[in-house]
RNA sequence: GGUCCCGUCGUCCAGAGGCCUAGGACGCCGGCCUUUCAAGCCGGAAACGCCGGUUCGAAUCCGGUCGGGACUGCCA
C-alpha cells in the first residue's frame, strides 16, 4: 500500500488497502505502508497523518512501513531521492535508458503526429538519433517483444512495444517520477503483491520493463475494479463523501466500512453479505475478485452501518452515540440527562442506522417541545376528540403513585377500552403531545425517561393549543 | 484519435456448458406483527446489451457489434 500525502484518504484506495490487508493476513504474508511523496509540491505531513489515521480506524494493521520501520528506512520517497537518482543514472550508464533534452513543443509535436496517424505516442516518443547528456531522463522502451503478464484479477494482459512510449524516469531537476519511485520500492523492499486500482494497469508494462531494467524480476500484480459514483464515473466529490474520515466524523463504524467496501468487488461465497473481518480474511482470494467497476451506494453501507449498530454491545452504544446526542441538542448532558438517554438506549439502538439519527430521536428528552411535527398534528391533532383524550391521559398519569415504564404502561392501557377508541387514537395525541412529532422510540419507555413533571406540562400544553 | 480494461435485476454479489422456470443482499412495492417508527417475518416486481458462431445443449466458449470506463504529463 503506497498512498500519496496530497490529500485525504479516498473511499477508493482505502478499497485498495483492504484488498492489500486481506491478501497479506489471508497468506500470513506482511502488509506494507510506505509514502508516494514525491510530488512535494502537494504532499504535506498533515495529509500522510490523516490517511495513516483512517487506515489504523479501518483496522488495517501493517507489519513494516511508515511509523513502524522494518529492514528498509524510513519507507518514505521523499527520504530515498538520492537512491532513485542513482539508479536512473545506473540505467543510462547501462545504456538502458538516456538523457533527453529535447523541447515540450518537439515531444507534443510527435504526440501529435501519431494521434494524427492514429497510431500511439509509443511509435515516436522514442530515444533521438543525438543522444544528450542534460534532461530528464526517459527508459529506452525494448521494442523487439510485447510486455505480457498475469493480472490475478484480469488474467493475461498484452501490451505491445508500440504502444509503450520511452517514458520520463527522472525530471530534470533530478527528482525521480511515479513510475520510478515505486519500481524500485518495490524491487528495494522485495514486493511479492501490489494490488492498486485499475487506473495503473496502463503503467504496469512500463513498472515491469523498469524492473527488468533493474535485473529484477517483477511482482504479481492485480489490478482492482475502480469505485464509481451512481452516475457510472469515477467516484469524487459530487457524488458525497469521498473521505474516509468523513465516515468516521459521521459515526460510520470502522467494521461496517471495512464490510461494505470489502463487498465491493468480492464476496465470500455470493450468499452472505455481513460478515466479520476473520471471516473476510479466511475466505479471501485476489483471483475471486470482480473485473467490472462498482457503484458505491451510500444507502446500502447505510443499512450495512444498522446492521452493525444493532449488534453493539449496550455501553459500546451509549458511549459511541453520546457525541451525537449532545450534538443534536447543541449542548454537553450532565450525567443525571444522560442516565435519562440511557434508560431508553436498548430502543434508540434499535432504530439507528447512523448514530446522527440516534440524537433526533431523543433530542424529546432534553429540549423542551414548543413546535410540533405539521404533519403529525395535522393528521391526528385536528381529529375529533382528542381533547377528551389528552384530558383522560392526563386525569390517568397525574394520580400515579410511580413513574415508571410498567405504571404508566397499566394506566394508559385501559385507556382505549374506557373511552371505546382504537389504541392508536389514545397514544398518538400522546405522542405527539410529548414527544413533538408521530415518530419516535416505544411511548411508555419515553414518558418514564421523561419524569412526570414535564411529561404533565407537555401534556396540558399540547391540551391547551386544542381549545 | 490511440492503447488497454469492462459488460447478469436500479445497485452490490453468486453463476466457471446441462443443477438457471438465473440465486442472495440493498433499495422499491404489498402483507403480517404493532401505540408510531424501526427491527423481524412472509410475499412481489426487477437482469444474462445486441448479432452471429461452436455445441445435442450457452449467462457461461469464440467472433463481431454496441455501450461504458481508465490511461494517453518532466501528476500519482
Amino acid at each position: 500500500m503506497a498512498p500519496s500525502p496530497t490529500g485525504t484518504l479516498h473511499v477508493g484506495t482505502a478499497r485498495a488497502a483492504l484488498f492489500n490487508w486481506l491478501v497479506a493476513r489471508h497468506s500470513q504474508g506482511t502488509f506494507i505502508v510506505r509514502i508516494d511523496d514525491t510530488d512535494r509540491e502537494r504532499s504535506t505531513p498533515e495529509f500522510e497523518e490523516e490517511i495513516l489515521g483512517s487506515l489504523r480506524w479501518l483496522g488495517l494493521d501493517w507489519d513494516e512501513g511508515v511509523g513502524v520501520g522494518g529492514p528498509h528506512g524510513t519507507y518514505r520517497q521523499s527520504d530515498r531521492l538520492e537512491r532513485y537518482r542513482q539508479v536512473a543514472e545506473e540505467l543510462v550508464a547501462a545504456g538502458l535508458a538516456y538523457h533527453d533534452n529535447r523541447e515540450p513543443d518537439v515531444l507534443e509535436d510527435l504526440r501529435r503526429r501519431a494521434q494524427k496517424e492514429g497510431k500511439h505516442p509509443g511509435h515516436y516518443i522514442r530515444r533521438p538519433e543525438e543522444p544528450a547528456t542534460s534532461g530528464p531522463i526517459r527508459l529506452s522502451v525494448p521494442e523487439d517483444a510485447p510486455v505480457v503478464f498475469e493480472d490475478m484479477v484480469r488474467g493475461t494482459v498484452t501490451f505491445e512495444p508500440q504502444d509503450i512510449d520511452d517514458f520520463v524516469i527522472l525530471r530534470s531537476d533530478g527528482t525521480p517520477t511515479y513510475h520510478l519511485a515505486s519500481t524500485v520500492d518495490d524491487v528495494d523492499y522485495e514486493i511479492s503483491h501490489v494490488a492498486r486500482g485499475e487506473d495503473l494497469l496502463p503503467s504496469t508494462p512500463k513498472h515491469i520493463l523498469l524492473t527488468r531494467a533493474l535485473g529484477a524480476s517483477e511482482p504479481v500484480y492485480a489490478h482492482l475494479p475502480l469505485l464509481f459514483g451512481s452516475d457510472g464515473k469515477k467516484l469524487s466529490k459530487r457524488h458525497g463523501a469521498t473521505a474516509l474520515s468523513e465516515y468516521r466524523d459521521q459515526g460510520y463504524l470502522p467494521e461496517a466500512v471495512f464490510n461494505y467496501l470489502a463487498i465491493l468487488g468480492w464476496s465470500p461465497d455470493g450468499e452472505t453479505t455481513v460478515f466479520s473481518r476473520e471471516e473476510a480474511v479466511a475466505a479471501f482470494d485476489l483471483n475471486d475478485v470482480n473485473k467490472s467497476p462498482a457503484v458505491f451506494d451510500p444507502e446500502k453501507l447505510a443499512w450495512m452501518n444498522g446492521e452493525y449498530v444493532r449488534a453493539l454491545e449496550a455501553a459500546k452504544f451509549s458511549r459511541m452515540a453520546r457525541p451525537f446526542v449532545e450534538a443534536a441538542c447543541g449542548r454537553a448532558l450532565s450525567d443525571d440527562e444522560w442516565m435519562r438517554f440511557e434508560e431508553i438506549a436498548h430502543l434508540v439502538q434499535e432504530r439507528t442506522r447512523l448514530l446522527p439519527e440516534a440524537g433526533e430521536q431523543v433530542i424529546f428528552l432534553f429540549e423542551d417541545v414548543d413546535e410540533y411535527d405539521e404533519k403529525s398534528w395535522a393528521k391526528v391533532m385536528t381529529k375529533e376528540g382528542v381533547a377528551d383524550v389528552l384530558d383522560a391521559g392526563l386525569a390517568v398519569l397525574t394520580g400515579l403513585e410511580h413513574w415508571n415504564t410498567e405504571a404508566i404502561e397499566s394506566a394508559l392501557r385501559s385507556l382505549p377500552e374506557r373511552l371505546e377508541i382504537g389504541a392508536g387514537k389514545v397514544f398518538q395525541p400522546l405522542r405527539i403531545s410529548v414527544t413533538g412529532s408521530s415518530v419516535s422510540p416505544p411511548l411508555f419507555e419515553s414518558l418514564a425517561a421523561l419524569g412526570r413533571i414535564p411529561t404533565l406540562a407537555r401534556i396540558e400544553r399540547a391540551r391547551g393549543l386544542l381549545g
